[in-house]
DNA sequence: GCCGTTTTCGGCCCGACTGTTTTCAGTCG
């Protein structure tokens, strides 16, 4: 997203915020929720769009495209100016805390003087909330809990450790039958807590959950809420009968189910965990799947990896959902290193581990030599280990394919020349150094490789190493429309902890018909299997097989990309 | 503040759980 852009959502969603503190209508404040949010997965700069384009966005009306405009010309808008005049800007960091919301911020900055978390812990550490009222003992500790938990700051989980946390719970459940929801179900690139759905009962389940969980938060016959290895989950108890609509509620996104609740409500029907029922006093319908749902409603049914109101539910409603890429149409990993630079892969294990996957090819992509941390590729040492890979084919079912993860370095020339790159069936072309640069100067580099024939593929293409680094500042937008002229494709990086693009931007790749290679960045074998997390990323941005690289023949990918 | 196949006014997704309360407000998802 663009600079102006970003602004545009940041400013409407702290207008919110501040409505918020002052206690303003919920609905309006909604509103300006709602606008920030969907200015926040435009495909287009801001700065571009007609008042006729900003009208046509559902959610924003005359009011808020004003206030767009304000903030265009001149970086911010008047109303926002005068409203935050009356607030202590350190406030909205208290609605950071667990279980301290709008209405108690405004009280504890109106009646006891509290405008930083310092402030309110020193107020609950000297027992002065509790003259409040509407608070007590309990709500000073609970203050106190919530203000160390964000002080650790929880950060979200990547998939993997998600998929650790699931594995525990679902120790604890036995045999009982239960379902993952939530983001982790969606297949979102990191967690913030786990939500899970069960027809087991509360009283069978909760003693079992005691025994796994740091800490109760909540329980209850109907939801259970604890901590589990420092991370949240939640746990829904559910009738076999309703499974289907809680299933659908607790898996979300917060704007899919209010948009398919607001949808049933305008047939005058309404939509809970429970079931449908007639609006006016009609009988509650319950439904023991999810496809029942969705074909009640006369929907196709809508994957879950799509579930983010993103037009996937007007699409569903006139059965025009696309195709979606599965695991099984993989035909190889186009990103893998082996020990000729960091990787712990021999070429053999490569080949071996590449036929029990059942790939038709591997990519074998070792740094260059420039990469000096990596024992990288020279020139010599690539035509080396292109013979020994020539050697290893006339053996495996599963081909080898040459290639090379050239750096592209800080001025944007490749570590390797050309010549050596033309030997090689694929090239990836990635940066791994002078990630601070200018945004305009890192964005030349990636479009001057791929202005290179020779590069077939960029590597993880912002960079991002998820909890730890940001993305670089590159402007995508310009990298697309390069990708786009010269048939390069973009990697959609499988590793956990880059899933690099995401989804957001795998999406407008794929709108703009840019072809996309999934790679797992496979230094040892048990990443060979982080396949499946770039096949979700995949599916969440709308791919089917023929947008990924990787699904076709080997003969028809070399043909694709020389 | 947005929006319209009951509406240009009067709705706006809906429910669980807790703490501090004597019936509910606040927060969360």
């Amino acid at each position: 997203m663009d600079d102006t852009t970003r602004r545009v959502a940041d400013l409407l969603q702290f207008m919110g915020q501040l409505l918020e503190i002052r206690g303003e209508d919920a609905f309006k404040i909604r509103a300006y929720y709602r606008a920030a949010d969907q200015i926040s997965r435009l495909a287009q700069p801001i700065s571009g769009m007609s008042e006729a384009d900003l009208l046509g966005i559902a959610g924003i009306g005359k009011h808020i495209t004003r206030k767009i405009q304000e903030i265009i010309a001149n970086g911010t808008f008047r109303e926002l100016e005068e409203v935050r005049q009356g607030i202590p800007a350190t406030l909205l960091e208290l609605l950071n805390l667990e279980g301290v919301g709008p209405k108690t911020v405004s009280k504890l900055w109106q009646q006891m003087g509290i405008v930083t978390i310092e402030d309110l812990e020193k107020a609950a550490r000297s027992h002065r909330l509790r003259a409040l009222r509407g608070f007590g003992e309990r709500k000073e500790q609970d203050i106190l809990k919530s203000i160390e938990m964000y002080r650790q700051k929880g950060t979200r989980m990547n998939r993997l450790e998600a998929d650790r946390i699931v594995a525990r719970v679902a120790s604890a459940l036995k045999d009982a039958p239960f379902d993952t929801a939530g983001s982790y179900r969606r297949g979102v690139s990191t967690v913030g807590d786990i939500d899970i759905t069960t027809t087991a009962t509360a009283a069978v389940i909760n003693p079992r959950l005691r025994a796994i969980a740091d800490e109760i938060i909540d329980e209850g016959e109907k939801r259970t809420s604890f901590r589990c290895q420092g991370q949240r989950v939640d746990i829904r108890f559910t009738k076999p009968a309703e499974y289907g609509t809680m299933l659908l509620y607790l898996t979300g996104s917060k704007e899919f189910n209010i948009h398919l609740r607001e949808i049933a409500l305008s047939r005058g029907m309404k939509l809970n965990e429970y079931g449908i029922e007639e609006r006016r006093g009609g009988v509650l319908r319950t439904f023991e799947t999810e496809e029942a749902v969705f074909a009640f409603l006369g929907m196709t049914p809508v994957p879950p990896e799509l579930r983010e109101n993103r037009g996937e539910i007007e699409r569903a409603f006139i059965h025009n959902l696309p195709p979606l890429i599965e695991r099984a149409d993989i035909q190889g990993d186009l990103h893998v290193h082996s020990d000729w630079s960091d990787g712990q892969m021999s070429l053999e294990e490569l080949a071996r581990r590449g036929e029990q996957a059942g790939y038709r090819y591997l990519l074998c992509s070792d740094h260059s030599a420039t990469l000096g941390v990596a024992h990288g590729l020279s020139a010599e040492r690539v035509k080396g280990q292109g013979k020994e890979i020539e050697r290893i084919n006339r053996t495996s079912s599963c081909t080898i394919l040459t290639g090379i993860e050239v750096d592209i370095m800080a001025d944007g020339n490749l570590g390797l020349p050309n010549t050596v790159l033309g030997d090689l069936d694929l090239v990836i072309a990635s940066i791994h150094s002078g990630f601070k640069q200018e945004r305009d100067v890192l964005t030349r580099r990636l479009l001057k490789a791929m202005e290179n024939d020779h590069v077939d593929i960029i590597g993880h293409p912002t960079g991002r190493l998820l909890g730890e680094r940001p993305p670089y500042d590159v402007d995508l937008g310009r990298v697309l429309d390069v990708a786009a002229d010269t048939h390069t494709a973009l990697e959609i990086n499988a590793s956990p902890y880059r899933l690099d693009l995401d989804d957001g931007p795998v999406r407008q790749a794929r709108d703009r018909g840019i072809r996309l290679a999934i790679g797992t960045d496979a230094h040892d074998p048990a990443e060979l299997t982080h396949m499946i997390y770039g096949v979700t990323i995949a599916r969440r941005g709308w791919c089917g097989p023929a947008d990924i690289l990787n699904t076709r023949e080997l003969r028809d990918l070399l043909g694709a990309t020389t």
